[in-house]
DNA sequence: CTGTTAGCGCGTTCAA
DNA sequence: TTGAACGCGCTAACAG
């Protein structure tokens, strides 16, 4: 900066504003610095221009897991629109182990951020100081409950769930089972897993079968489908915490003779681009991902440009698509 | 800092190395410090203590996507590895446009990190100068060729699509087809397309049919076959760029009434865990995802350890996974 | 082993 | 509209 002063023959404070507020800047001096700092290459240093500026182009968002679709689609979609604003994301990933969580958010709020947003209700109590203490925005998304701890933006797992088990009974079925991903980590799932059987116990009197799946991936499926059977062998529908585990089972009713939706009728969750386009189509819960998205990048901005914005706390809700495997 | 060296009865220094080089200290000022500073709850600014020290445990890797599953998986490991470190990821995604490639570079070369990570090896100017200009080790990962700017680690893609050619032509197929998802802008799907005509062509004399396809999802796989069967009828095979483009032809033959091998012949390219599980399972072609982001994790604290390490230019190959669909 | 001191590179007052 | 000066919170020399 300081050689950019001396080429453009100014001094430091004028070419700091004309590259951070030009309209401070007579429009000569203006174009003159900001030719010489292209010509010169001139990159200012950020972290010096925070720590000087108290305030940092920086979101923190931390997702549990990368490769799974939904959250990998939120990120994609707010680096997008975070982009657009100067924004620049931070992304950190705790594979469903608070504790990773927790040094992942005591690292992120080193940084001071602009604003921090987490995944899910469920953090450890030093998560909880380090968020509350953090004086910026925190959005806990994906998940809806009452009292977030600043904002919350997401949806009801537990009447994901319910609405699964609804579908079911209103089809006349009795034995149903749920198969879900890592329930023991995963609370969005384990949300789904009781709202289900709960619902399913209190309209049908039928004590649903819950069987957990060691992963998320469709492999897993047909093995999950393989225990069902074993376990209950007149299971007539059964619903996924995952489509991919749902198109895995399908895959596997396939190979062992089994007619879907004569059979046995599956549905999935998440509806993910390969739900339109299996053989049958597969029904299944959409939760409302692009909304999410959306959803938490307006909010932080408006708390950004506006501080008095107030907190929200939003249910977006889920949609049951109706296709041909139920 | 100044309150916890205060309580602690110390100077600020000291409190700084006892958090940061805590052998410099002796154990009983460092447990005091330590104790005082847990109970203040004090968290170091990284901002100010990365202008001081002049280095930031931040490393920058930039995608093209975030919902591309190799990425995806690449980025997941790496976070989990350098995390372990104490370095922290700052993820980008350009969604294979080079510009915006550019803004990203410059924006995270401002930070200055401790390591910058590409992807690919097609670059503006601009993006050249920034990475060749930040003092940093800067790895171009999942190509190779000739020449990286810093180091390279990856494979070459054009042997893959050679690979798959040849593989064709051993089994004496005259009518062939590559269907690449946006050929246009993913340089690596366009040189395997590439090595594949070349290779084709060479091998057999007939030139393959090149189609490409809007997008690497499930839907257009399928709309892919029928363009390929509308340009091509006699077609008895088809390489595709992405597993999933091949899944969805696959669902789609399997509507047609084509069976699979027997009048069409599939491969995919990826490896992906539905890869193993589709019936007929699929036979596709493996890139070394894992090792391209266990590779690019050693070398990069290789040189961080040790900066005299030199650069390096790492091919790592491809396997093709026999299976049912060829 | 510990304290004192001098910046790191910039944004932002305050005067001019 | 511009420049001089200060300080953001910390680390790294240096001296003790």
């Amino acid at each position: 900066m300081e050689e950019v002063a001396k080429v453009a023959g100014v001094s430091l404070a004028t070419v700091s504003r004309a590259l951070r507020t030009p309209e401070a800047v007579s429009p000569k001096l203006r174009t003159r610095i900001e030719e010489v700092s292209r010509r010169l290459g001139y990159a200012p240093n950020r972290i010096a221009g925070s720590l000087a500026g108290a305030r940092t182009p920086l979101i923190g968002v931390i997702v549990p897991s990368l490769t799974n679709s939904f959250f990998a689609g939120t990120l994609e979609q707010m680096t997008t629109l975070f982009e657009a604003k100067g924004y620049q994301l931070m992304i950190g990933q705790h594979g469903y182990d608070t504790d990773r969580e927790e040094r992942i958010v005591a690292a992120f709020a080193s940084w001071n951020p602009s604003a921090l947003v987490v995944t899910g209700r469920a953090h450890t109590r030093n998560t909880l100081n380090t968020l509350s203490s953090s004086a910026c925005p925190v959005v806990e998304m994906w998940d809806h409950g009452e009292r977030p701890l600043d904002s919350g933006i997401g949806f009801s797992n537990r009447a994901a769930g319910k609405l699964a088990a609804r579908f079911f009974a209103e089809q006349g079925i009795a034995k149903a089972a749920f198969v879900g991903a890592i329930l023991d980590k995963d609370d969005r799932a384990r949300a789904r897993a009781e709202g289900f059987r709960q619902e399913f116990l209190h309209l049908t009197r039928f004590e649903p079968l819950i069987v957990t799946a060691n992963n998320r991936e469709l492999g897993e499926g047909g093995s999950a489908l393989k225990r069902v059977l074993g376990q209950q062998p007149e299971t007539s529908a059964i619903a996924f915490s995952g489509d991919m585990l749902a198109v895995g089972a399908m895959f596997e009713a396939d190979r062992i003779g089994l007619s879907i939706p004569g059979d046995l009728k599956i549905l999935g969750y998440g509806d993910l681009d390969i739900a339109r386009n299996t053989n049958p189509r597969l029904t299944t819960i959409r939760p409302p991902h692009n909304a999410i998205g959306e959803a938490v990048v307006r909010h932080v901005l408006e708390r950004l440009e506006a501080p008095d914005t107030p907190s929200v706390n939003l249910d977006l809700g889920v949609k049951l698509i109706l296709r041909e495997t139920v």
